[in-house]
DNA sequence: CTGAAAGCGCTAACAT
DNA sequence: ATGTTAGCGCTTTCAG
């Protein structure tokens, strides 16, 4: 920030007023072809860019975007901000990034943080604990001040604003769907706690594609994980039944579950079929390479981002949720239909 | 930002001035306990907080810092983010991402972008591009502007700045020698091309360890890769040599050379091992995991904001190069020693 | 054609 | 104890 000239130092030289510096610099008719060469010639040999505080403080926009995510070591999250950071980008604004790190309290710090004129606008995604709290004061209070914010993935139903989330259940369904086609009978589901609402929404798809193909649930092969460090222990009493069919709300819990099978003798897809959600490196990379619901976190991201500056460009107050389509990606962790 | 009061607003709420207001926040005593009550209850119910953008102005310090990486989508990057997010955050910074995606252009419009005035200082790795054509100016221009920059994982040798780097060469150098020590005789590499730095310094650590083992060099097992989206071909003919083990820069290398593998009937380990680089989701959750060089990004990105915000805080001239350890993590793609 | 002045929100030195 | 003023860097209206 030092050594960057100002236009008050390049009124000095030229001799001019500040003003005249400026309109010279906006190639304004008001000013005289001369001294608007003049100026511009000084400035573009001092290499003279405004500041972009002062202009933020004049324009009250700041062109920065804020996100706050509960973790960025995860490639969906990841990938949604490359979709932001790629559509923001093209618009002019910047991306601000903070990280709740599932932690309900640093969620609100940051967005406090970040409200008091930092930004434009949010893309939030919420922590779990946030979620289970069911305590939206801070998202509200933002919401109040006038402030745009657009939720995605993990977002709260009740709180009105943008919204951009895939469709999970649908998702979840059609997995499901595939592992009884390939011929699964008994097919386990490895999910979050409900509270989670991807989690809960993925279980729902779940249970109604075995319910659609008359399957009876069998309450000992759902597993509902609350901490994905230990998900291996918390896994492994599903193999205790003669399952066919698993069905993971994420890649680790997937791989983990294949890697288990592993060990128990089983192999995959010929006794066990695997299906995992979001189409991550691990999914592509894995052995078998895993089945998996993709969720196109770039464009959830891009998305999210078209709808944020849409807002803060031109306000408006009807709120939409945009649906981002799911596709099932066939890989070697599954059967073929036979 | 609109909704939110002004102190201004308050001062003509309250019928003081704007400055018995302002010093009345900071409960100076120069203002009576009377009015500091009065002006502080108001403020509280109000919700007020000091604009941001007019502090920055002021102070000329925007308390933001930028950093720059090619990519997100990479967990290696996305951890360094992670860490530097981490360390910004206790200090009271927040962190500006922009990804060059690995253009040199967006590098340096991202550079142009943030150095107006909307950062404090910068982190930034170089996108490939920048690395073959070795054109710094950006770089050199930011920093004779007065603003510090801190380069990670992908420097730039030649310019005078703070830098944060792994051992590259000796993290190779140790996987060699460890692939070396459990009896492997014929020992592939599959690097990148050279210019990438990185790459250049985990060859020559091959190379090293190689040599001080006597081991003769086998050119047609050393493999330079340019795009990592086509390495699949690239890595193929490797395997034209009976090789009995592999080291790769990287967890794709790796595990491509692992899938590669296969194909070709042999077992990993016992037929070839295989050690890579990066200790990221990719390795740990492999079939079988992968045994890795681990570049603690964490770490790294802590590191680098710890300096950076030095820097900012207290400048002076003397640049430091911070080596972060890299360690051997051994898993299951490389045969025990016998 | 050029410049003075006000204002964005805040702080702080300097009156009163 | 409170207020006035100037200034951070810029834009823009209004005067000259």
């Amino acid at each position: 920030m030092k050594g960057k000239i100002t236009l008050k130092q390049i009124s000095k030289e030229l001799d001019v007023s500040i003003s005249t510096v400026s309109k010279a610099l906006k190639n304004s008719s008001e000013i005289s072809l001369e001294t608007r060469e003049k100026v511009q010639a000084f400035a573009k040999l001092y290499n003279y860019r405004p500041n972009n505080i002062a202009l933020s403080l004049k324009n009250r926009k700041t062109k920065n975007i804020g996100v706050i995510i509960p973790e960025i070591v995860h490639h969906f999250f990841a990938s949604v901000i490359s979709g932001i950071e790629q559509e923001a980008n093209e618009k002019g604004y910047n991306v601000i990034i903070c990280l709740s790190t599932e932690s309900f309290d640093k969620e609100v710090i940051n967005m406090d943080m970040l409200a008091n004129g930092s930004i434009d606008g949010f893309i939030i995604s919420l922590t779990k604990e946030t979620q289970m709290r069911k305590d939206y004061h801070h998202l509200q209070e933002v919401i109040n001040q006038g402030m745009p914010l657009v939720m995605f993935d993990r977002i709260a139903e009740s709180i009105n604003c943008d919204k951009v989330v895939i469709d999970d259940k649908k998702g979840a369904y059609d997995a499901v769907s595939e592992l009884i086609d390939i011929g699964c009978k008994n097919i386990g589901l490895i999910s979050t706690v409900d509270y989670v609402s991807v989690g809960r929404l993925r279980t729902e798809g779940f249970l109604e594609a075995l319910k659609d193909h008359n399957i009876p649930v069998n309450q000992d092969a759902i597993i509902k994980i609350e901490d994905i460090e230990h998900c291996r222990e918390n896994i492994a009493p599903l193999f205790n039944h003669k399952i066919d069919g698993i069905f993971a709300v994420n890649e680790i819990f997937a791989l983990t579950a294949m890697n288990l099978a592993r060990e128990h003798g089983l192999r995959i897809p010929e006794d066990v079929s695997v299906i995992g959600f979001t189409d991550g490196e691990l999914s592509k990379y894995a052995s078998p390479a895993l089945t998996t619901v993709s969720q196109n976190g770039l464009l959830i991201g891009q998305e999210a981002a078209r709808m944020l500056i849409e807002k803060i460009e031109n306000e408006s107050e009807d709120y939409k949720t945009k649906i981002i389509k799911t596709k099932l990606i066939v890989r070697k962790s599954t059967k073929s239909k036979s």
